[in-house]
DNA sequence: GTGTTTGTTATCAA
DNA sequence: CTTGATAACAAACA
């Protein structure tokens, strides 16, 4: 369940390992994945390299030194895990710290593997996606900055990020709040996990309607979600089930969660319950003693 | 066989 | 027109 700080984990870690390598190769094991016919797929990558790589909410840029980006969303299960020459020809992925989780099964490609990119050094990158919910698809100028500007809202970690432009998402709306931190036309980067910690470090239930939100609720709301964020990049992400960074390692803020994943487990601060509710269709977890 | 997991979109309703 | 609520998608696991 790749969120924010999981994306610009794999986003940095690959800036460092793929750009301005070239592209000998493409590999399309599952048509589904591709979001583009596949000659034309191939064709626009092999020869090319990436010059960058950006971020918007959960959505990955490869900008390729063409005219046209590649984008990549993980969705729910997606991973991309990049392996250089030396692991290659050593004889496997398998990682001393026997790090990878059940998804990757230490072995590449395998059962999940849906795309294969080649570079010139002949490392590679792997997008494995299990219930290929994921995709990449080439883009022009014109749809990407169509996509851009029509599909995203605030961006936690920019200088857009301001206390007016926060406050700003809570007008005219009446939705409850987790609702409303998920929907990425608003706050872009937000999922599940992030939602249901962001509001247990505000002690705001998930449940309130948007418009009944106090001024000061919202202030720290307005901080604790970019804390929450950083902390969790800070920390290489969460891996709950299937996520991984690009070297097929967990994130490591799993166990810094405070209520997502701890259905009647101890409240960190009151020892009550942490109680589990379906909010917006996703499994919801707050404490109902701090949370108010 | 059933319920559960969630990012995003489609669809329908208000 | 806008906004919201919900189903659907897909695959695996308990």
């Amino acid at each position: 369940m790749p969120e924010l700080p999981e994306v610009e984990t794999i986003r940095r870690d690959l800036l460092a390992k793929v750009v301005n390598k070239q592209v000998v190769s493409v590999e399309i094991l599952s048509n589904k994945s591709a979001h583009n016919p596949v000659a034309f797929f191939r064709r626009n990558l092999i020869g090319y390299s990436f010059f960058d790589i950006k971020r918007r909410g959960k959505l990955l840029i490869f900008n390729i030194s063409s005219d046209k980006h590649l984008l990549i969303h993980l969705k729910m299960t997606g991973q991309l895990i990049y392996v250089d020459k030396k692991t290659r020809l050593a004889g496997g992925h398998k990682l001393n710290e026997g790090d990878f989780v059940q998804a990757v099964g230490g072995e590449l490609p395998n059962r999940f593997t849906r795309v294969v990119i080649e570079f010139k050094d002949k490392s590679k990158l792997f997008f494995n996606d299990m219930r290929k919910f994921g995709y990449l698809k080439i883009v022009d100028e014109t749809e990407l900055s169509r996509l851009l500007n029509n599909n995203y809202g605030i961006e936690p970690l920019t200088d857009d990020y301001t206390w007016n432009n926060f406050k700003d998402i809570f007008k005219n709306r009446r939705t409850s709040v987790k609702a409303l931190l998920l929907n990425q036309k608003v706050i872009a980067g937000l999922g599940n996990i992030y939602v249901d910690e962001a509001l247990f470090l505000s002690g705001v239930r998930p449940n309130r309607k948007t418009n009944s939100l106090k001024e000061v609720e919202k202030k720290i709301l307005f901080r604790m979600i970019r804390q929450v964020i950083k902390r969790a990049i800070d920390y290489r992400g969460t891996t709950f089930k299937d996520y991984t960074d690009s070297e097929g390692k967990k994130g490591n803020f799993s166990k810094l969660l405070k209520v997502y994943g701890r259905e009647g487990e101890e409240c960190c601060k009151c020892k009550r319950g942490i109680k589990k509710i379906r909010l917006a269709g996703r499994g919801t977890h707050y404490c109902s003693y701090c949370q108010k």
